[in-house]
DNA sequence: TTCTATGCAAATTATTTGCAGCACT
DNA sequence: AGTGCTGCAAATAATTTGCATAGAA
């Protein structure tokens, strides 16, 4: 099943691969993992890989488009699984819960600023870092 | 005339301290510095500091809230003094030129955005990756 | 003097790379 | 057989920390 998206990637279809493609996929729209994060569910669920394998498979899952790097201040990078939805993220400070949104207002006026900065918008990256209302 | 920022940020005024904060202040205000950029700075004018101090003062700066670290998708932190005004970023892909702007509606909005799924808005980072028009 | 700050080197953390062996064509 | 993929260990890059000494109050 997803043998297809990868050989679609040019990636050949190997077991790596297809365990941490489908642990991202089974891990939710708002799962945000971090390479070590991946690491640790596959060696829970008792697969063979190696930490350097995990960075190479994201790496490359992350040029062919099929997941998004973000650095979310931590320092860290996390990955997730790039829908074909653009999307921002809320973070809370408290939790590390991550919510998904989009609200078509700011991303038309980040367009209209970068124009009137003489540039065009390739790319974006919105955080709102929140905490639970009290 | 450094001399009172320090103190009232609770920092005892020392050699190096002083020759960070005048240098983030002539570096100007659109300037976003790594701590290796601060430290070869320092160096190229003689100066005698190592690069630890840089990260250690640059830290206590940023928790007196003097500067403020971005992460800019790139990995690595940069400093910039923070002025009064919050503001947000621009940077080109191209050039790696950073410019700061500020929008009003973007700002309320997120504010919005935070409410409508029971939270507080803590905090905020939008930076947009951009590319002169051709 | 007393306590904090600094320099330098060693330690950490996150991530990348070299290389020998295995897998698939 | 040839080329790509993997694991493991060594290599890097960014940042932090331990410790003995220099410096500020």
């Amino acid at each position: 099943m997803d043998d297809l998206e990868l050989k679609k990637a040019g990636l050949k279809v190997t077991a790596p691969r297809l365990k941490i493609l489908s642990l991202l996929e089974s891990a939710g729209p708002d799962a945000h993992l971090s390479a070590e994060d991946v690491f640790k569910m596959l060696l829970e669920q008792g697969e063979e890989v190696g930490l350097a394998t995990v960075y190479r498979v994201l790496t490359q899952f992350e040029q062919a488009g099929l997941v998004n790097r973000h650095h979310f201040d931590s320092g860290l990078s996390v990955f997730e699984l790039s829908g074909d939805d653009h999307h921002d993220h809320m973070v809370c400070t408290e939790t590390g819960q991550v919510i998904e949104f989009i609200d078509e207002d700011i991303e038309r006026l980040q367009h209209e600023i970068a124009e009137k900065h003489g540039f065009d918008l390739v790319d974006h990256s919105l955080v709102l870092y929140v905490k639970p209302k009290k």
